[in-house]
RNA sequence: GGGCGAGUAGCUCAGUUGGUUAGAGCGCCUGCCUUACACGCAGGAUGUCGGGGGUUCGAGUCCCUCCUCGCUCACCA
């Protein structure tokens, strides 16, 4: 591109629409976002890397909020990294989702009135094959059009060849070392996705249910005993009733049996401390070993049958060892129906003792929310114990952060407790899991290649039907992403470990724990040092924004209607540490008024700017000796200054020194409003409503003065679009490159621009303050009298009463012009104050300012006004003082604090002389 | 039920190791179309820092307690 400042008018209306896309593709073609292995320190480089991977979206996934939300953190920071010098990777890619996507092509499949049975397995992996290659860029594209700086020639997606051979190997390396294993046990398993899930998969909500009392007679007709459940239709698969060996209630029918009803079945009484609680319920539990994980537990430890009455679907059924437990009548009905029959049914045979309300925590599939029905059945584990160990311990090491901080407590906690993780599912979509049985021998092959044969007999081998938890390639992305297993890819060895991990909290376990795990496992290494995990989008109700509720907003209109960098304005500038962001979707106006608002401004100021200071090349700040520079040119580049150490000190430091983080950086940096709010208060607050007014005279009357004060202004706007380029990279980028600056000090687009650095030349300038303190004084003196704005007025300076006396003088004459302009009032910089009678502005430097208003002003009022201000100061000065003469204080407190409070003593007492004398001449005695 | 967190201006949130006049954005009120911007400019109002108790010379900040929300884990059938 040419390096030319644009001799294109800037139009009045900023118009993202006819830009973004332009932009963006330009930057795609100067390969900007691309990655380079070779400059990695790790690689003999010279630049640090920064690297962060994206969470990947689901591979059927629509744009919405929260990926919008998720993807501009992670924008924000590598647009930053990258301006700062390093090497920076955001590496882009799609998750395969397992039962997300299986569940799309099935629901296709039932609207054509087939199923996937009908098809076939090889027919439906095909057709999802077939659907995601045309549809699973979709999320991609639209992450492009809302500026995200991915490196795309490396766009990962968890079922390529390379992944999946990643995931083989994992699975085989966990095998090889033991800790992975096959188990015969009681698991969560979704009749509605007729595959089983993990502990993390099968939420818990609170329910309100029935706990139902049956009675179970004695089989000698001696009595019965009062057994109470949640789920009564599950009495037809029980094997037993189980009492606390010390329950003086039942102890001595111990050994016992009882004839179950309905399904007149005998089964024992045994005794059983562990899981059981006489205090709770009747103190006798019915165990049912094949439908409860816990039941499971007694049966096994009593060899207890276990017989399973309910198909995968969930409807009744006799299945494994359960005989004819199931009467006719109720073989095919639902779970749910057979539970109102079953309890019918006890009624009929007086079984039914009572029923009483209950409320207790039951378990949903994650992804389609039907109630998850424990079933017995062989899964494959994986042993989660001395996987969590590094993990934790990288945690409590420091070498792993996790911000906001109280999710490491809620991390901690999860890792203490883990239990071992069910990776298989019975699904088609996703990773055959590597085994292979062989019906011959009955040997079992986990292999990285696929066999034929088994090994041992050379019969032929089969090969295990289930596909793996899409979260088992997920826990690798950070390393499979970039070349594992192969130890040799140049990725690997330059990008790995990453940076920071940024995602929602909601997958704080199911992916990021894992990860950490992962990484331990397979690299040795802690996968990332920072994992940020920011808030969730909602609506004004606080409800969480989805698509089924109805309340969700799609990144893509506020696009259209506002423009990319309004919406990542508005996120970012929302989003406090750790909180969640607040949009009303049904006023998109309102709600994305910050970005739209700021946008508009920072185009204006561009407008004004680079209208002013014209298209010869500024010079540049170097060149321009101190003594050509005035006062307020001194304040803004001080204030740059400050505006810089504010976003360093808000987004900063980007990694840990040493690879742990020290106590003082723990929990900094990543305060992505902070850093906003310190970006804008800079451009809109500072240069444009002072910096460039005060200029406006100074460009008009040319020569040497002029050129400094273009070189200022395009010095500081420059600086301006570099802080903000991470949050609004196409504005900035379409306004840096009109700047008139020397090719020498820029590149070609603000996105690889140098972070700006603090120039220590620049001090504080209370000069400049002091005449922002009279404008703003002379400001609210007009609001005060309802002053026409139109109208001039005048005013004296009266040096008398102050220390700085002349150089208050100096500075009010040097700066007439400006505050005159400004403010419609003329002040005579003489120092004499003059005769009049008027209003009085007492200025922090002792001088006042007299402003005569005679026949405007109100005498009354005024005096008022004073004695009103003159009693509240009082009041302060009388518990300053008390404070001072309070040894209580002075010996105890920091010798900094009490110079502070003395010294705000002598100020105050001064101020109070000011107000006491002002008030005299205004109120008469 | 276990663990954790939050309650500060109408709303969303900042408030560093306790330091004494508690801040920002949005919203609200008043006046202005001042030749970059009304998506703007200027001015303004608003808080017993959830309640109560305590430690301290001093508490939004530390301790106790209560109340209210939220998150997270959990086999009480």
């Amino acid at each position: 591109m040419t390096q030319t400042p644009a001799q294109t008018e800037l139009p009045p209306q900023y118009d993202p629409a006819s830009s973004e896309a332009a932009l963006y593709k330009e930057w795609l073609d100067a390969g900007i976002f691309t990655a380079d292995p070779s400059r990695s320190r790790r690689n003999g480089g010279d630049r640090k890397p920064f690297v962060i991977v994206m969470p990947p979206p689901n591979v059927t996934a629509v744009l919405h909020m929260g990926h919008g939300l998720n993807n501009t953190v992670q924008d924000v920071i590598i647009r930053w990294r990258r301006m700062c010098g390093d090497e920076a990777l955001w590496l882009p890619g799609t998750d395969h989702a397992g039962i997300a996507t299986q569940n799309v092509i099935e629901k296709q499949l039932a609207g054509e009135g087939k199923t996937r049975f009908d098809l076939g397995r090889d027919a439906f992996v095909a057709r999802t094959t077939g659907f995601v290659s045309e549809t699973g860029g979709t999320i991609l594209e639209q992450l492009k059009a809302i500026g995200s700086s991915c490196d795309w020639t490396r766009t990962a997606y968890t079922l390529s060849p390379e992944l999946s051979k990643a995931v083989r190997e994992a699975f085989v390396q966990l095998h090889e070392r033991g800790l992975i294993y096959r188990g015969h046990r009681v698991i969560h398993w979704c009749s509605r996705c007729l595959t089983s899930l993990s502990d993390e998969e099968a939420e818990h909500s609170e329910e309100t249910g029935a706990l139902y009392h049956v009675s179970y007679p004695l089989t000698d007709g001696s009595g019965s005993i009062t057994i109470a459940t949640t789920r009564p239709e599950t009495m037809l698969a029980d094997v037993a009733v189980a009492v606390h060996p010390d329950d003086e209630r039942y102890k001595h029918l111990i050994g016992k049996t009882l004839t179950l009803p309905i399904a007149n079945v005998e089964i024992p009484i045994i005794a059983d401390a562990e899981g059981v609680d006489p205090a709770f319920g009747t103190g006798a539990v019915k165990i049912t070993p094949a439908h409860d994980a816990n039941d499971f537990e007694m049966g096994t430890r009593h060899k207890l049958p276990m017989p399973v009455i309910l198909s995968p679907e969930g409807t009744m059924a006799n299945g494994v060892d359960a005989g004819s437990r199931v009467p006719s009548e109720l073989l095919g009905i639902d779970r749910f129906e057979a539970r109102e029959r079953v309890v019918q049914m006890l009624k009929h045979l007086n079984a039914l003792v009572k029923i009483e309300s209950h409320t207790h925590a039951v378990r949903h599939c994650y992804r389609c929310d039907t109630v998850v029905e424990p079933r017995l059945s062989d899964q494959w584990f994986v042993k989660m114990k001395p996987l969590a160990e590094p993990a934790l311990q990288a945690v409590r090491d420091r070498k792993i952060r996790i911000l906001p901080e109280r999710w490491e407590a809620v991390y901690v906690n999860w890792l203490e407790g883990i239990r071992d993780w069910n990776i298989s599912r019975q699904l088609w979509w996703g990773h055959r899991i590597p085994v292979w049985y062989c019906d011959a021998c009955g040997e079992v092959t986990v292999s990285r290649d696929d066999i034929a044969n088994c090994p041992k007999c050379g019969g032929p081998a089969r090969q295990d039907e289930d596909v793996l938890d899409t979260w088992f390639s997920s826990w690798l992305w950070p390393f499979s992403t970039l070349g594992w297993p192969n130890k040799e890819s140049v990725d690997l060895k330059a990008f790995y470990p990453t940076d920071d991990l940024v995602t929602a909290p909601e997958i704080l376990f199911f992916w990021v724990a894992r990860m950490i795990m992962g990484g331990f496992a397979f690299m040795g290494e802690a996968p990332f040092h920072t994992v940020y995990l920011h808030g969730t989008v909602r609506d004004m109700k606080h409800v969480k924004m989805s698509k089924s509720l109805g309340n969700g907003i799609d990144p893509l209109d506020v696009r259209a209607l506002f423009g990319t960098d309004a919406l990542r304005y508005t996120v970012i500038a929302g989003l406090g540490m750790g909180a969640d962001v607040m949009l009303d979707p049904t006023d998109l106006e309102k709600s994305f008024a910050p970005g739209r608002n700021f946008v508009t401004k920072l185009w204006n100021i561009g407008r004004f700017l680079l209208t002013n200071v014209g298209e010869e090349t500024v010079q540049p700040l170097d060149a321009i000796s101190a003594d050509r520079l005035r006062r307020a040119d001194r304040w803004i580049l001080h204030r740059l200054n400050e505006a810089i150490a504010e976003c360093d000190a808000a987004l900063g430091p980007a990694r840990p020194r040493d690879g742990v983080w020290a106590e003082s950086e723990l929990r900094s940096g990543l305060r992505l409003s902070e850093y906003t709010e310190a970006a804008r208060r800079f451009v809109w607050n500072e240069l444009a409503d002072w910096y460039l007014e005060s200029t406006k005279s100074r460009i008009a009357g040319g020569g040497d003065d002029s050129d400094v004060a273009r070189a200022v202004l395009a010095h500081c706007f420059d600086s301006a679009l570099r802080l903000l380029q991470p949050i609004v990279p196409f504005i900035t980028d379409m306004l840096w490159r009109r700047l008139p600056i020397a090719a020498e000090d820029r590149g070609d687009f603000v996105g690889r621009a140098a972070w700006p650095q603090r120039n220590e030349k620049f001090a504080a300038e209370p000069e400049f303050e002091l005449v922002r303190e009279a404008i703003n004084a002379v400001r609210q003196l007009r609001a005060d009298y309802s002053l026409p704005p139109g109208e001039r007025i005048h005013a004296h300076l009266d040096t008398s009463a102050g220390a700085n006396g002349s150089r208050d003088q100096s500075v009010f004459a040097d700066e007439g012009e400006f505050i005159s302009r400004i403010t419609r009032c003329e002040i005579s910089a003489d120092g004499t104050g003059g005769s009049e009678a008027g209003a009085t502005i007492l200025l922090s430097s002792g001088s006042k300012i007299v402003v005569p208003l005679a026949g405007v002003i109100d005498m009354e009022k005024e005096c008022r006004k004073t004695k009103a201000e003159l009693e509240k100061l009082q009041n302060q000065l009388t518990a300053l003082e008390g404070r001072l003469d309070n040894p209580g204080f002075t010996d105890r407190a920091p010798a900094n604090v009490v110079a502070a409070e003395r010294q705000k003593q002598i100020e105050w007492t001064a101020r109070r002389e000011q107000l006491t004398q002002k008030v005299i001449s205004l109120c008469g005695s």
